[in-house]
RNA sequence: GCUCAUAUAGCUCAGCGGUAGAGCACUUGCUUGGUAAGUAAGAGGUCACCGGUUCAAGUCCGGUUAUGAGCUCCA
């Protein structure tokens, strides 16, 4: 038979061959390194035979692929026996390769802490040392089940049972014991390819990811094909946890949680004052695109969320206060909103509209208090009372189009001027709870995919992830360290304008619902903040950060030159400190440095008497001593409010 | 909401049956120092909350709340 490598050129080798037979034929070093082959473009064992001509390439340990599938042994074959050693009473269920490593699911009665896991580990290194070979057997649907029925796997049972395959079932061995794991392969055909790993944590996670199954318990890891990746690894994601918000925002002294208002964010006056940089500069970006800024109340009554499908869809998630003071005559039952949209539609519905006032675009840094699941929150990532960059653009159908422009355009610009450069579209179409009937479902997906298709973005499409009033786009941006984030959204809504009776009159004379567009830009202050901390490392923009310049004197003798400069850079609106501490200048530099200060100004007798100073950068170790005329026209000119 | 873990001074943490400790921060004194921690002293705690075991509980047990890592969710 004839084999085509990835170079074009052909192998003719006995049919029946095997992959390795094939990496002897082409070089001992690469027969040395083979742990699988591809066969037209799916991975399969090294020992397979091939039986017809076929485009191969082999996997060696060395690629990506060998990684992979080094990873996906250690999980299935090492950690799995490591586990069924050690807890005897456990029922194995699935193990695959993730970002970096791997997990391995399974129940057992006993609890499994983080301290279990030197334990296993060390096991596993015993398996490793074994050094055993990987065999595979195939097994009918009948054999196989008897297999794990003998051995009491009943996750492999529900596993082939639930398969559409009729046959060859796959199954592992080592060659030194009684281990058996059902598995779709490839394997490494030697447990001496394993390089580096370790055991990361552990957690609960249901069965086939379903909350209304049992929970099973969860191991990571991470494995590399060396000691110094797994250690650059673990280095990285040091480093990475150096940046996270929580820790900054306390370093920084920010902002603050407490156990009474769990999810609610108290800012301090440097946090605040992010906020407020933040929030005017999405002000004045709102204003120069046709946005009208409204404000709507905080409590309305259930009365009108039951209009807009809220009370139904959205109840679970909703803060619900009653109103039963002594001498009230009623018993109102009011939410706190979670959501800006009814109230821009009572705006809306104030007066008689005409197809000439659309699009109408109303604005709101609407404050929403939603209750998320107890399990859910995460700094300012994910927390329960949140003020969004809201807009709702009244439009007609045949805006639609222009509308998703315009947006796609203003959210670019913010974007890049908040330092990201990158950002995904996704497409996301009806879910299952869900208002309105499909017909305006279709219309509504239609539109919205007409509209991004033909304005040329490049989008991929999310199934069943709208929102229960329409599909939407959502704008997922990449930070400094290549993570994403879902921030904008853009969604199309064909039913609250209907549920809630707004239209306006068109040339014709007639009554038409608008259709509505809920959009916002960062998605909430809070969480869009703690993205910025995270990708600055705290070293927020100049225009952002809290504190912009310290004056910092080195001797008292300079403290009236200090506050000369303090008063000059006030004036011209910068937020400036003056810091005449009895400290030593290095003291100063490092308390300042680790509250991210951008820029530090140094003044000693020098500075003073050549009427300069000293300044340093956040990030730089040098310090350059200039005019201070200049220092202070650089300063001003750096302050470039977008 | 689920699994596991955690909760001690403003912060970071040690103590794990015999009535509370460190470093930093804070206050005061000395020091006026040239770019990431000068020095000494002082002050600071119902050991998250509720209950139980015990002669005795930060310390062991149960519950509650919050937080963390995941899972599920994020309309």
């Amino acid at each position: 038979m004839k084999l085509t490598l990835p170079d074009n050129s052909i192998r003719d080798i006995e049919a029946g061959s095997c992959g390795f037979d094939l990496a002897k034929d082409i070089g001992p070093g690469l027969a040395k390194d083979a742990v699988a082959i591809d066969i037209n473009g799916e991975q399969r064992d090294l020992f397979d035979p091939i039986n017809e001509d076929a485009n191969v390439s082999i996997i060696t340990i060395n690629s990506e692929e060998g990684l992979e599938i080094m990873r996906h042994t250690l999980a299935a074959q090492v950690l799995a026996r490591a586990i069924k050693t050690i807890y005897p009473d456990s029922q194995l269920a699935i193990g695959p390769t993730i970002k970096d490593g791997f997990y391995y699911d399974f129940k057992t009665n006993k609890t499994v802490s983080i301290d279990s896991l030197h334990d296993i580990e060390k096991e596993m290194k015993k398996i490793i040392d074994s050094k055993s070979n990987i065999t595979k057997k195939l097994f009918s649907r009948k054999d196989a089940l008897k297999v794990f029925n003998d051995n009491k796997e009943p996750y492999k049972k529900l596993i082939i049972e639930d398969s559409d395959q009729k046959n060859d079932f796959q199954l592992y061995f080592q060659d030194d014991n009684q281990f058996a794991d059902l598995c779709r392969g490839p394997h490494l055909p030697n447990l001496s390819f394993i390089g580096s790993f370790k055991l990361t944590r552990v957690s609960g996670a249901y069965w086939k990811g379903d909350s209304n199954n049992e929970m099973l318990t969860r191991i990571y890891g991470t494995a590399w094909a060396s000691e110094q990746e797994l250690k650059k690894h673990l280095l990285e994601v040091e480093e990475a946890e150096k940046r996270d918000h929580r820790k900054l925002g306390k370093e920084m002294d920010l902002f603050h949680f407490q156990d009474e208002a769990p999810g609610m964010v108290f800012w301090h006056p440097d946090g605040w004052t992010i906020y407020r940089n933040l929030r005017n500069f999405v002000r004045r970006r709102l204003q120069a695109s046709d946005y009208i800024e409204v404000n709507t109340p905080q409590v309305i009554d259930r009365k009108l969320w039951e209009a807009s499908g809220h009370w139904d869809k959205y109840r679970e998630n909703m803060y619900i206060t009653e109103i039963d003071e002594e001498h009230a005559n009623e018993k109102r039952v009011n939410a706190l909103k979670p959501m800006n949209c009814p109230g821009h539609v009572q705006i809306y519905n104030q007066g008689i509209k005409s197809y000439k006032d659309l699009p109408l675009k109303y604005a709101e840094f609407g404050l929403c208090h939603r209750y998320e699941p107890s399990g859910t929150m995460h700094g300012l990532m994910r927390v329960r009372a949140f003020t969004q960059d809201d807009g709702h653009i009244f439009c007609t159908e045949d805006q639609i189009e222009s509308e998703t422009g315009l947006f796609i355009e203003f959210l670019s610009s913010l974007y890049e001027d908040l330092g990201f450069k990158e950002f995904d579209i996704k497409l996301s179409t009806r879910p299952e709870m869900r208002v309105g009937s499909d017909k305006t479902w279709d219309k509504a997906e239609e539109a919205l995919e007409a509209a991004i298709k033909n304005l040329g973005y490049p989008y991929r499409i999310d199934e069943g992830d709208g929102a229960f009033y329409g599909p939407k786009l959502d704008f997922v941006l990449t930070d400094a360290i290549g993570r994403d984030w879902q921030c904008g959204t853009f969604q199309l809504d064909f039913n609250l304008a209907e549920r809630l009776d707004a239209y306006y009159v068109g040339e014709d004379g007639k009554k038409y619902n608008p259709v509505m567009i809920h959009r916002a830009v960062l998605g909430s202050f809070e969480r869009f903040i703690g993205i910025l901390i995270e990708n600055y490392s705290g070293k927020l923009p100049f225009w952002l950060a809290p504190k912009q310049v310290v004056i910092a004197t080195i001797t008292s003798e300079v403290d009236d030159y200090g506050v000369e400069i303090l008063n000059k850079l006030k004036d011209a609106g910068i937020r400036a400190e003056l810091d005449i501490r009895n400290e030593k200048i290095s003291y100063k530099v490092r308390d300042h440095s680790t509250k991210k200060v951008p820029i530090i100004l140094a003044l000693g007798k020098n500075e003073k008497n050549n009427e300069t100073v000293s300044i340093r950068r956040i990030g730089s170790n040098d310090s350059i001593e200039i005019d201070l005329k200049t220092a202070l026209k650089e300063i001003i000119q750096e302050n470039t409010i977008y």
